[in-house]
DNA sequence: GTGGTCTAGACCACC
DNA sequence: GTGGTCTAGACCACC
């Protein structure tokens, strides 16, 4: 699977990296038993302090999304991804929730956030 | 003008002021030449530090929101208006555009995304 | 004679009323003996807090360029002209001063600044 | 690079930092992603308390001057000289056209203040 | 009364 | 280690 990390948008880079690796596996893009790349790996790849990738993994292990296999690195879970497809669900309704309802008390109708959705989507 | 205050959501308190004025003034709640209320007023009725509200106030001043009336307070600028619909439009427009491509990246397809947005509207 | 208040430029309006009365007496616009405008009148006329004129006055008798006349008012003393003359070369040169030795140490030449002196005074 | 300030000139200490860092970027310097010293360090060299030192770099941010690599530190922004260039540029220029009109208001003449100008620019 | 600046010191997330 | 936020309290010029 593929990262990408946005150092500039205030999300934390180890929270970037857990939402990824979540949402891969809810989408089906990792699966049960596959490994991620090790931490000093990505590290590399990424050009991210070791540190930050060792918290990600750890909560994703706490997440109950990955598991250490002794000596042989980090897996996903064999029940990892309704899970993951629950949390994706969360987060992003959640996400969208906090933002519409920011939006209509700065004084903006239903109808205005409708119109700014679908402009939004479009550019997408 | 009434202001609710967070101090639980990540939302540092100074840019929460610095929004909910700029949203009034977009809004038309607050008008050009009105006085904001005194950094000491505002601090003890949302029993904050003035420290926080002068940063406020500071910053919608470079904004080109207020001006300084020396020795005697605070005003909306004449032009503060479409400056703070325009800011308003772009803060939410961007905050939603962030939301809706996480989503996309995590794999939902554009109608999800539709009924999820339908389903969050309704909630609110 | 005229009074121009520039309320957004951040010297003190008192001030701002001592260089004027300082720089007319210099140039011989107001003349020994000559009444200044009432504070309560300059203060209409100006739309300026009282207390702030009577700061200025006050400043300007201490400099010895006013005095009072005890119950007709302010007016210019005899001896003000030379002692405004020296106090108008004095300010203009040491502000002038000022200005050129931020802009050498900010990297510009002696050149640049010429270049710079010549365009601002023709658009003045 | 080096910092010099003053205490007892009027300008507050954070804005001679803005300044000083606006400059050093505009003369070249401060050069792109080159880092600026740290808020503590600073704050020690100089004797300023850190929050002052931290106000000061806020500053440069919202001017696109620096911008923050987080947990790391503070560098200089990509495209940020030519702004500070222009910025350097305006700040002179402005203080020096206000010099320049308050003499001329003040009764000197346009020779009477190139004369000056020669005086000052030797004496430096 | 008003805002503006500064110090001192704490706590936080992040690397 | 890094910057970011906040509180507490002081002092200032200005009105």
């Amino acid at each position: 699977m593929r990262f990408s990390i946005d150092t500039s948008n205030g999300v934390p880079i180890y929270e970037q990296i857990v939402r990824q690796v979540t949402f891969a596996v809810a989408e089906g893009v990792l699966v049960s038993g596959q490994m991620v790349p090790s931490v000093r790996q990505l590290s590399t790849t990424l050009a991210i302090n070791p540190n930050t990738i060792a918290r990600a993994y750890q909560q994703l292990q706490s997440d109950q999304v990955l598991e250490s296999l002794r000596g042989r690195g980090l897996v996903v879970r064999a029940d990892a991804a309704p899970r993951c497809d629950a949390a994706r669900q969360a987060i992003l309704a959640d996400r969208l929730r906090s933002v519409l309802s920011e939006a209509l008390h700065a004084g903006l109708s239903t109808e205005q956030l409708r119109e700014m959705f679908e402009q939004q989507i479009q550019n997408l």
